[in-house]
DNA sequence: ATAATAAACTAACAAGTGTTAGTTGAATTG
DNA sequence: CAATTCAACTAACACTTGTTAGTTTATTAT
């Protein structure tokens, strides 16, 4: 089937852009690590700039849909951070390759992608906002700088790419709860 | 001097790797930025890599250096987290491009210097490791899963670069002190 | 069996890459 | 003033880049 060897080089590709970002890596790189030549690539895909494409949007259409569930959704402002916790984890353990491609080479799409992608992102950072200053207001949240939460935990789950495989010792579900605790309660 | 003009190419290459990564940005880009043919550059500096090795390997020997005067000296264990995150934010607001590069680059070091790098940040997070199996030895810190705390501190404090300038309202001293209570009794 | 399609191939392109050689004018030093 | 050094330049190199054109081979559908 067509769409399997597409997927395969998407795979492929979002594994060599972890490794090395997506400037350094060469289409004959792709080709080399399928065991054909470049040219073959072609046959299932528009351009390098599409495979991009297709690596980052889908991912961040995930999160902008779930962010979207969580914000409407009727529960207190800490499980609603809570289940942000959740859907980070839930999606870089299904696909840590993808989540280090949005994170490091989002930049190098162009047009209207990329303005996609950047109204997407800045949404999602809106609204993981709110839901603080609603948690702060109903005294569920301590009244600290509000950028600097935003910061601190969203840093901490969008590179959670890199230290997955280091902590996979860990069950996805002890994660989950380890995690949310350190990031909610602190370590001391 | 021609040590001002070399800083300057360093400078200004940082500046370029971090909004674009160090694969992307050509030496004709470096020259154009600084109104200057790309030939040119040659007379200061003896390579691309030179530029890389530059901007990464002192501000990774600074937080090697630092790190272990923390390690070494006598204060309790919470105290020397607090020594770090103080390190982290320091060279951060010093010069956020050359973190930003340290972060996203340093894989395209090659050969001894990209073998001294890695050498040298394993070793700083098993300090950093040490550092808290003594802490929660003592009871001074929560006995979390070690790896998932190591995990969330140190991605928060290595992405402050992305986030600095964003925060830049709030001076450096209450960063510290803001992004200190957070990462250590959490935000609820 | 024949025709159509899928997916690989070879060969080549135009543009861009880091870098070198040799040159030139300005600034500095004796 | 003469000699030297500095830091820019032009021109070019060998190689790599993404991509296209045209072809071949194996599989699938009629």
């Amino acid at each position: 089937m067509k769409q399997d060897r597409k997927q395969e080089i998407i795979n492929v590709a979002a594994q060599l852009f972890k490794q090395k970002g997506y400037s350094a890596v060469t289409m004959r790189d792709i080709a080399q690590a399928m065991d054909i030549k470049a040219a073959s690539l072609y046959n299932h895909i528009k351009s390098k700039q599409e495979i991009l494409v297709l690596i980052i949007i889908e991912i961040a259409e995930e999160f902008t849909n779930t962010m979207n569930q969580i914000v409407s959704s009727d529960i207190s402002s800490v499980q609603k951070i809570e289940n942000v916790i959740d859907l980070h984890i839930t999606i870089t353990i299904r696909n840590p390759e993808a989540l280090a491609c949005l994170n490091n080479d989002w930049m190098h799409l162009e047009n209207t992608d990329l303005n996609y992608f950047i109204k997407m992102r800045s949404d999602y950072e809106q609204n993981f906002r709110n839901i603080l200053k609603k948690g702060i207001h109903d005294k569920e949240i301590l009244n600290l700088n509000i950028e600097v939460i935003i910061f601190s935990t969203l840093s901490t789950l969008r590179t959670l790419y890199l230290w997955y495989n280091k902590t996979k010792s860990l069950n996805e579900k002890t994660l989950k709860k380890d995690l949310s605790a350190i990031l909610l309660k602190g370590i001391i």
